[in-house]
DNA sequence: AGGCATGTTACAGG
DNA sequence: ACCTGTAACATGCC
């Protein structure tokens, strides 16, 4: 499910439940995500009253006082809202319109507002860390990152700056996360197309147009992709349930040996993969 | 049956 | 030091 714009799109969906809300129970049903959950999180979250939901670029946040929670979603990770004790947490068309299997449940918050929010995890690549009085600028995982694609200071200086020791093709530079953060393989796919560059292009290589065309693509992308409630791949919903529709504005992503998505252009597009990742461009319009 | 999947990390080799 | 590819993690879908 989750690059930068469905994190985003899950932050702010919890966020609006979760003002004010206190944690009256945690409920760890598997600790064996990809790193073992902290028990200790019962005990030192429970009365706790959850100041804020902040994202970072794939990670979420949740603001105690002078702790946090840092929730990586891995690839099938979810946060899902429910009321107290509801009866849907036993039906099976909650989880049929979820798209989720009550097995994967693994992690219960009971707040005192009158709702549960269930982290549910497939594939359990997901992530929590719990840290007290560190700072946010202190935890390795944030450390590493790069800059946030949607602030202002993602611009063709940074570009130019941060590429100077870079040799990598443009597409495994922006999956990059100490590069930049947030962007997975769909968006990079998406704005390679939208930008008209070749995946395998060196980042060295790229002229001041196409830096300046990569930095606007990506912002514009990822905005939409926003405001459309996410990329409802496969299965992603918000914490509420809600799909997203940006799946249905993909130009290249998932479309091999489809005609290219550009009216005038007649070719197919490829797919091949570059470092492991599947990757879609069309020969014709991507140079 | 086997390949593939939105993410990240470790490792080997260039 | 930096880069690439591969495998690993665990599960489900086509």
């Amino acid at each position: 499910m989750p690059e930068l714009p469905e994190v985003e799109i899950v932050k702010r969906s919890l966020s609006k439940i979760t003002k004010k809300a206190k944690i009256l129970d945690i409920k760890i049903k598997n600790k064996n995500l990809r790193y073992k959950v902290p028990k200790r999180i019962r005990k030192e979250l429970v009365n706790e009253k959850i100041i804020k939901i902040s994202r970072r670029s794939k990670y979420l946040i949740f603001h105690f006082k002078d702790k946090n929670l840092l929730v990586h979603l891995g690839m099938t990770g979810k946060i899902i809202i429910m009321k107290n004790k509801s009866k849907q947490l036993y039906k099976t068309s909650f989880y049929y319109n979820l798209n989720i299997l009550p097995q994967h449940n693994h992690i219960y918050f009971v707040l005192n507002n009158g709702f549960n929010l269930i982290y549910n995890d497939v594939r359990r690549f997901g992530f929590f860390r719990f840290y007290k009085k560190t700072k946010l600028k202190d935890i390795n995982f944030l450390k590493k990152l790069g800059i946030e694609p949607l602030s202002k200071d993602f611009n063709a200086k940074y570009f130019r700056i941060n590429l100077k020791k870079r040799k990598k093709n443009i597409k495994n530079l922006l999956m990059d996360q100490t590069f930049i953060s947030g962007l997975g393989n769909i968006y990079v796919n998406e704005v390679l197309f939208n930008s008209k560059i070749h995946p395998l292009r060196s980042c060295k290589k790229l002229n001041k147009n196409e830096i300046v065309s990569l930095i606007l693509n990506i912002k514009k992308i990822l905005k939409i992709s926003i405001l459309t409630g996410g990329s409802s791949i496969k299965d992603f919903k918000d914490a509420s349930g809600k799909s997203g529709s940006f799946q249905q504005f993909f130009k290249v992503y998932g479309r091999q040996n489809k005609k290219c998505s550009r009216i005038s252009c007649n070719s197919k597009v490829k797919k091949f993969f570059i470092s492991g990742r599947s990757s879609f461009y069309c020969e014709n319009c991507q140079i």
